[in-house]
DNA sequence: TTATTTACCGTAATCGATTACGAAAATAAA
DNA sequence: TTTATTTTCGTAATCGATTACGGTAAATAA
């Protein structure tokens, strides 16, 4: 009852043997069609099914991918995942779902399991600065590919969105608007996103003839208190600024919501954008502009490279730097363009 | 270089057999020190990492565990899957995460799939009308627990949450505020967890009095336009509801759009709670009152009872049914109780 | 000196599939 | 009828680990 039924035990009850059942239930050409019908019809019979594992170990394909990410329960590595997932099973392949917190040691050693599984390619959102544990990885030949957090090496494909383009669009929106004294809330800038949205930032400042102001741009976490708190400081300055970019939709509404407090309004006195495209920033009473990410489209292209890259049989390595264009949402916490 | 070295390397570089470097790697009795010393340190040199399929194959465990939610990229089914992952890493168990959209026909094919990958457990949230696929899991001895969307199966476990309290205590919050005319959004009340809270609306009703008017009861989509239009509908009614428990906060947030266009304030002249906790309710400036289900926590409990399930080693199977507690949570889309 | 134990390690089977090679049987060609 | 060619299927190796069993030599006991 229990035991599950394998191939030898087909062969057994038909006095053949495993060889040719093996190669009946694969439609092999040198199996006659009267064997093939029975042995179909007995691995019906006897509830086969055939055990992955034992293919796995023969072929060196395990169909697994191993995805890691900081969490899954964003909105964001949620719809990269939901994309990645959607590409991938079609094709046979079953994703392996790993957590960092981004904490680098479980980064480490998730990679670590992963490659004993013997994933057949690991995709990573990584939160690692080292890269030694990357180039472990591509010793062992495994396909690696990044997205969104990604490390520059060489050979290795990624999947990211123009950060930078993120950053000035939003910007140059606010200075299409008419601001001028555009503060910035910025996340950890040792991140490569986080660095690009910045750049992305100063750039559109510098092209519009605006003096950058290092003391508009403020260092947050990605939640409503910092938010909150990095507003207060700028509106306590001598000369505060009138309009947000913020890095995160979160500190954004933190923002907003401080903002509002103070009987500042939005977007008459003040205008704020966000980053991201979190699904609250559509719903609020005064819905906040952002920067849409397509995260969906991203997890469906870090598979398609994937894909690409597994039935790549060219003996040149191809190394691919996918980089999505983000889109500009205006919504109603900025004002329409002059 | 690229050539994963084996336990048999390893044994040919030092002149013994496998079976040694395999007692030495795990540590066993009857190994010299030295040996095993000698093993240690060559297996470090040439890169040696134990194969999990070769192990897996041997041993009959893959210390994966399947998961199948309809989709990855809610808020709820993130969280529930974060708290799985977080519960069932440090017993080195990896998640292979499944979506069928809701779709029986994809259910059964990823339920298929995951056995082959002989993996150890399948945690379920289902869409499935039928039983039949689950009693071929448990044909095969594979340990099955559902979560959140059940079927009641002899000798399976199930996390869940008391989703008939859950409606009753909405709706007794509605009717603690004063309302009488209570109107209720209701899902597709062929799943259990709808109907649920369907049955607790009534009892609330019932408890207090008040006739039950199915007239007030309209089934929606959890999304923005179904409330919409459901309250549009009931506010067509010659005696119209004045206050609404939706079993989806989307659906609850179109209706309290819709409310405020027609100029109906609330919670002044109309009370809304809704269904899940989802993010936005918190955020919104009119923030809406709703039910907490503990995602996490129903994901962390649901993989203890599955490492409850693989560590019995009685005879007797067990069985366990966890309900966890909804929690009422009052925001501004309802008054102060009475 | 002989017997017995212990420490250490090799042999070979096993998990469940695939497949190169070769052999027997069936058929076609001479 | 004999030879050549297919068709069909069995034998055994392989993937990379673990482990029951057995054997040899050294250590200890008698």
């Amino acid at each position: 009852m229990k035991k599950k039924t394998t191939i030898y035990d087909i062969a057994k009850k038909l006095n053949i043997t495993a060889a040719t059942v093996s190669r009946a239930l694969n439609n092999q050409s040198d199996v006659s069609e009267a064997t093939k019908e029975l042995v179909l019809k007995t691995a019906q019979k006897m509830n086969y099914e055939q055990n992955k594992l034992a293919l796995a170990l023969k072929s060196g394909k395990s169909n697994n991918v191993g995805v890691i990410v900081p969490r899954v329960d964003t909105n964001f590595f949620g719809s990269v995942i939901r994309g990645i997932e959607q590409e991938l099973n079609p094709h046979g392949y079953h994703i392996i779902i790993c957590q960092t917190d981004g904490n680098e040691i479980k980064e480490g050693d998730n990679i670590e399991a992963l490659l004993n599984a013997q994933v057949d390619g690991i995709l990573i959102s990584t939160s690692s600065s080292k890269n030694s544990i990357f180039e472990r990885i591509l010793k062992k030949d495994v396909p690696l590919i990044f997205f969104d957090r990604k490390k520059s090496l060489n050979n290795v494909s990624s999947v990211t969105i123009n950060d930078f383009n993120g950053g000035y669009k939003a910007t140059q929106h606010l200075i299409d608007t008419g601001r001028t004294k555009i503060a910035h809330f910025s996340g950890d800038t040792n991140i490569e996103i986080f660095k690009d949205r910045f750049l992305g930032y100063k750039q559109a400042l510098l092209d519009n003839n605006i003096d950058y102001e290092p003391d508009y741009v403020v260092r947050t976490e990605s939640n409503l208190d910092d938010g909150k708190k990095a507003i207060k400081k700028l509106l306590s300055m001598k000369n505060p600024p009138d309009a947000l970019f913020s890095a995160s939709d979160f500190a954004a509404l933190g923002a907003i919501q401080q903002l509002k407090e103070k009987g500042i309004k939005i977007p008459e006195d003040f205008s704020v954008i966000g980053f991201s495209n979190e699904p609250f920033t559509k719903f609020m009473e005064l819905s906040i502009s952002t920067i849409d990410q397509f995260p969906r489209e991203m997890g469906k292209m870090t598979a398609k490279v994937f894909l690409e890259q597994i039935n790549n049989t060219e003996k040149v390595k191809i190394e691919k730097k996918v980089i999505l264009e983000p889109e500009l949402i205006i919504r109603k916490s900025t004002s329409n363009p002059l």
